[in-house]
RNA sequence: GUGGGUGUAGCUCAGUUGGUAGAGCACCUGGUUGUGGCCCAGGUGGCCGGGAGUUCAAGUCUCCUCACUCACCCCA
């Protein structure tokens, strides 16, 4: 028989690494819940046109990477390829917008996006979100950053580079893309990549990105974004700027960060990481005041982030193996009994560990003990079943050893 | 969607100009008749990813295919 193997893109955590996801999930609930942040779980599966309505139809996600098919009763459905416009339609649907509300949630759970696998980038791949809804002040931005830098503290990361920029709005940022749009065109052609040409009338933005050396060299005369913002844009984002320093954020201006999701405005961020491969952003996020209209809601402006825990988890260190409070050895095949019911007085008494039952030798069951890094071995053979005691054996090196009572020993263990 | 790399024992990997399969670790057994780690000896374990072809002979050469992986693209 042919085995059945997991499919493309979709990993199995076995527990050293679900203990990484763990750790990540608790750092980020604490820390949200003390920014005020209440956990919203949405679902995983939601209508197309969701996502089309939010993250737009000429981006990447939408149209080549979301996993999309038809319900028994031919409705598209869409696997979240992100968290946010789930968690907007929520917030919409619930009805709890009102005037002067703000409301901040976090969230956490598998996303899916048609990729091609690769170091850092998975087909159902976990994010960490953080959603802010009702707050158009820059305050709310900058208190979004000190949450992040807040939570990868918890979570025991340094060395991590915050970058932030501007992208405009609506009435900024269309004169800007042509701006880069008519540089781009007056250049000559020749020079840019394939991607590039095509790029500068689909996503000009996009271009500023490019990591082709020659493509690199065009862009550093290009118009600067920071120079395109209307005086509105200008001040939230000085604004932004001064409360980050204040708090003595440490972060790079980088005009040319851009977003993959439409609905971004204004304000974004994004953090790298070194030494986890091509895909370095772990974090990354900005303000979007329009999408919450996109989908049919009150016009109500929103901030939030995205956390990447794959990405997050390669950066964390191995948890230690806590071993086990004790491992039952039962060597006599009468004693399986006693064995398991010695076993379960001593976990109810809150300890750890495992009874094993195989009838082997003395030899085996040691090594046994070993392997699983049990502090305490307690053997139970022949003679032991004879007289109703237990041998307690210490495991580290020069341990002691000694035959007690399994009563004495299980009342000695209550106290 | 486009490139590159890799598939041999449970794991990490050797395998010469084609000649019928190896090591280390792990596991099991014994040395030690009921005492682990260290040491020594022995043992279990492989359709060499799959298929076709060339050849007297293929892990090795050719083609196809599948899987994994890294990068582009894109993104967290």
């Amino acid at each position: 028989m042919a085995k059945v193997q997991k499919i493309k893109g979709f990993a199995d955590l076995f527990p050293v690494e679900a203990e990484k996801y763990a750790r990540l999930e608790d750092a980020a609930r604490r820390v949200f819940t003390r920014y005020g942040f209440g956990e919203l779980r949405t679902p995983v599966l939601e209508k197309t046109e969701l996502f089309q309505k939010s993250i737009g139809e000429d981006t990447d996600v939408v149209g080549k990477e979301m996993f999309t098919f038809p319900d028994r009763k031919g409705r598209s459905l869409t696997m979240r390829p992100e968290a946010t416009a789930g968690v907007v339609r929520a917030y919409v649907e619930s009805g709890t917008y009102q005037p002067g509300l703000v409301s901040k949630y976090f969230t956490f759970g598998p996303m899916f996006r048609y990729e091609r696998p690769q170091k850092g980038r998975q087909r159902q791949f976990h994010q960490i979100n953080a959603e802010v809804f009702g707050a158009s002040e820059p305050a709310a931005d900058a208190e979004l950053i000190l949450m992040l830098r807040a939570f990868l503290a918890e979570v025991g990361l340094t060395g991590l580079t915050f970058e932030l920029n501007s992208l405009g709005c609506a009435a900024c940022r269309p004169a800007y893309k042509q701006a880069l749009t008519d540089f781009f065109n007056s250049l000559d052609q020749e020079k840019l990549c394939q991607d590039c040409r095509r790029r500068k009338d689909t996503n000009p933005l996009r271009v500023l990105d490019c990591k082709v050396p020659d493509c690199k060299d065009m862009v550093a005369g290009a118009p600067s974004i920071a120079d395109h913002l209307c005086p509105d844009c200008r001040e939230h984002f000085a604004q932004v700027r001064s409360m980050l320093d204040a708090a003595k954020v440490t972060y790079v201006l980088n005009p040319r960060l851009v977003r993959g999701l439409d609905y971004y405005i204004r304000t974004t961020f994004e953090v790298t990481a070194e030494n986890i491969g091509a895909q370095a952003s772990v974090a990354g996020g900005g303000r979007y005041d329009g999408l919450v209209k996109s989908v049919g809601g009150p016009d109500v402006p929103g901030t939030g982030f995205a956390c990447g825990m794959e990405r997050l988890a390669m950066l964390l260190e191995d948890a230690p193996n806590p071993g086990l409070d004790f491992f039952v050895a039962v060597i006599d095949e009468r004693a399986v009994g006693l064995g398991m019911d010695l076993a379960e007085k001593l976990r109810a008494q809150g300890l750890t560990g495992e009874a094993s039952f195989a009838s082997s030798s003395m030899k085996s069951r040691l090594r046994a003990a070993n392997r699983l890094n049990a502090r305490t071995c307690l053997i139970l053979g022949e003679s032991e079943y004879e007289s109703g005691s237990v041998t307690v054996k210490d495991m580290s090196e020069d341990g002691e050893q000694r035959t007690v009572k399994i009563d004495d020993y299980i009342a000695q263990i209550r106290k």
